[in-house]
DNA sequence: TGAAGTTTCTACACGCCGTAGAAGTGTGGC
DNA sequence: GCCACACTTCTACGGCGTGTAGAAACTTCA
């Protein structure tokens, strides 16, 4: 359901790196690719109807801000993947199977 | 790019479920929706392209098989969701915060 | 060789996404 | 209060992916 085209994934990571929530100006500015500031309100707007970004309509501009984290987004996507499957032990199984010495150590560490 | 629509993923699901290549005729049927047959042949076909789908031309009719199990494909996917963020472990490390204590415990004794 | 089964080709509709102009609306300065 | 300017909304278009399938071509077996 959150899959994400090219342009808006650019946009929620803006969203996501920015401390403040920013206006589509600033958006469009940091973007640096030469887009009409209406094609960023348009993708700002279709990411809010998406229910991934909050708009601050009191101020004006309006500001925009990610309504979920990096982290707790892609967890979900994470968890809609393995939603796919009946089984999601074997798919872990076969994932941890494949990751880094390192990453493997990490995973043991966090889950103490 | 190895995102697949509601047919395509019924098709595959089938294909993952069946110890035997299966005809287009028995995809067809399994589907169990009253489908015609050119279509399931077209999303096969695209399948193929996609080189989720191996076709056997030799036989006739034609068989398809999945390239890879359902396991290998949906840990692909998940190595596509991680790679889309700038630090794998960060959102493994929410990952495994939010899984429940039974597959923790799973985790824990597939880590060794 | 013809009928039945199979595959290929072509096509259409629909929804999503990148893209943006035109038109409408709010706001600060005069 | 009014106007210019900034900002937002509305509308739209083209391309692509997907579900859908008919028409035509091809294969095989009787």
């Amino acid at each position: 359901m959150a899959s994400l085209g090219e342009l808006e994934r650019s946009v929620m990571s803006l969203l996501w790196d920015s401390a403040q929530p920013l206006s589509a100006n600033e958006v469009c500015e940091l973007l640096d690719e030469d887009l009409a500031v209406t094609t960023v309100l348009t993708v700002l707007a279709r990411l809010e109807k998406k229910g991934m970004v909050r708009r601050e309509r009191a101020s004006r501009p309006h500001r925009y801000a990610a309504v979920a984290s990096r982290e707790e987004h892609t967890v979900e996507m994470l968890n809609e993947v393995l939603g796919t499957v009946p089984d999601r032990e074997v798919v872990l199984a076969r994932f941890i199977g494949s990751v880094s010495d390192s990453e493997a150590a990490a995973l043991r560490r966090i889950l103490g």
